[in-house]
DNA sequence: CGGAAGCGTAACCGGTGGGTTACATATTCT
DNA sequence: AGAATATGTAACCCACCGGTTACGCTTCCG
């Protein structure tokens, strides 16, 4: 997870990860959304790939970058354990007492909300 | 958000994270924990200051360190984008509607599906 | 076969990050 | 007031990071 997190850390690897979100690209496609030389590019690619965070295909003379989502688990799951004024608690909450009132409302017979009504 | 993913990237951060998630502590006892001079951990701290996932009041001559918690939920959204398993948003989105219109065909008394509605 | 295309690696280099020691500042204790 | 405590800042050093250019290895294509 070390790895993740320094992978992460920076700006032009990041921009990769977000054109690799939903299509698959070559090294050269890739490179050619930055100012920076190719053999740049291509150790930022060694980066993400040794950390799991990519994956690669050779197709040819061509290599095929794609993301690999199952290693960015980790790093989420270890943010959220600070994260617990996020709002998922108080959602499920509040989703919980509903359908715990809903299932008693159904238990008892009553109306949904017993004050305005009676019968 | 550059400055939280920074942040995270180092381990010895990471841990002051981990030490402060449940506990207030000083810059002394957060220092106690690791086998670095004290100088290199108040550079730590301010980074960590800096990045906003952590704050400090001065108390006579001690600083105590607590978590910011809200500054984490960026990163974890930026981060979630990527992970389709982690993607649980959209079924608890779907769960919560479902269990609101649940509840409100039950006080108004329709049908679960509107299409089929009496009128 | 031979040149171009697509990528990666090697060698180099300047800037930054994280460590150290020495010092400054503010507060508490006697 | 003066010593001890708690903490940050300054100056310095070395290792690593990210950039560049030069080069090597495959693969495609005429």
């Amino acid at each position: 997870m070390d790895e993740v997190a320094a992978a992460i850390a920076d700006p032009v690897r990041r921009r990769i990860l977000e054109l690799l979100r939903d299509r698959q690209l070559t090294a050269g496609r890739i490179a050619e959304h930055f100012e920076i030389s190719r053999p740049a590019i291509s150790r930022h690619l060694r980066v993400l790939r040794e950390s799991g965070l990519v994956r690669d295909a050779v197709v040819g003379r061509e290599r095929h970058y794609q993301l690999d989502p199952a290693h960015f688990g980790d790093l989420i799951r270890w943010l959220s354990q600070f994260d617990q004024s996020e709002r998922w608690e108080r959602r499920f909450d509040a989703l919980e007492t509903e359908v715990h009132r809903t299932r008693r409302e159904r238990r008892t017979g009553g109306s949904p909300y017993p004050k305005e009504r009676t019968a």
